[in-house]
DNA sequence: GTCGTATGTGTTATGTTATAACACATCAAG
DNA sequence: CTTGATGTGTTATAACATAACACATACGAC
């Protein structure tokens, strides 16, 4: 699966440095609590980099595992309260066709989300709708309704997969 | 809540005249099916009924509730099945943000639902997102990726729950 | 330092949403 | 009438999520 000494690999259908992408990840949460005055901890800072490094939606009684199996939080709630903290704070996504969660790939930065999500292996891959486009279509529709958050989710087939069915 | 004589009424954000939206809805249903050599059986009529009347986001087991109590299926399989053979049908929607379903409101033409779903009231409003703004930009950051299903949802404040906090 | 408050965690129990699996019913075509 | 396909009834259980309360820890005020 992996690709020898390339620090590039195939994670959310795009190569990139991964290893890279994780620190930079986990700084940016550590700047913005210490900014913000928010408490990262272990258990915390342990959920979000589980999310990093598998790179892929993930449920939260499998990030309770990962958990569990590193005696940081044994039930439930454990999870649910640091995944809802990472959500909360934009660190992470949550991924509601698949009541899962995902790192965010844009961590700091405002954006709406688009999760593109094969149906046939569940990865996930995270682009992003410029605020610009197609939102003004939206907002048309919604008389005086106030947006506060938006994301999109599409449903498909990764390149992937679409090989693997159709050599 | 309602109001008067008037046959309009404001669901979904909207005024409408709502006994016309549903009478709608469940004729194209049965063309629908007509055509396409499916069985709009009593319990899928009586489901989709129900989402028309109430015009909002349900819960399956909600929906089973009013099934039981009519007669049509005691089981949550019931519901399940009849709300799926809806949304596959594209005579209803599936809002993942509410595990819930709502009757769409476009039924027969091919659209990229758009959902406001107020976090006050629970009130769910489809409008639509054409296909030709904004996706563009998702498809570029989808390289490879075949998109067979898209979905907005936007979560916000409704205009009468903002009235009522701040007046 | 210690006190008090706010915030985070541990734990138990339970609620909510969804599906697997298999027997039986219904329907439409041959 | 037979047959195969599709839909339904029923039981049981899986998967996801939260309520509630006790305890721990962090942090500023005094
Ligand atoms: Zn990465
Ligand atoms: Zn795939
Ligand atoms: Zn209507
Ligand atoms: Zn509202």
């Amino acid at each position: 699966m992996s690709s020898s000494a390339d620090p590039e690999e195939t994670l959310g259908f795009v190569r990139h440095d991964h290893a890279r992408c994780v620190a930079t990840a986990i700084r940016a949460a550590e700047r913005h609590c210490a900014d913000a005055g928010l408490r990262f901890t272990a258990v915390r800072r342990r959920a979000l980099e589980i999310l990093l490094e598998e790179h892929k939606a993930m449920g939260a009684y499998e990030v309770l595992e990962r958990l569990q199996s590193e005696g940081l939080g044994a039930q439930p709630p454990a999870a649910y309260r640091a995944l809802d903290f990472l959500v909360a704070n934009g660190f992470a996504h949550r991924i509601e066709r698949l009541n899962a969660f995902v790192a965010c790939s844009l961590p700091g930065e405002n954006h709406v989300p688009a999760f593109l999500i094969c149906r046939n292996c569940r990865k996930v891959a995270e682009t992003t709708a410029l605020p610009s486009a197609g939102i003004p279509e939206i907002v048309a529709g919604a008389t005086g309704f106030r947006i506060e958050r938006m994301l999109i989710e599409a449903e498909g087939c990764c390149a992937d997969c679409q090989e693997e069915r159709e050599p």
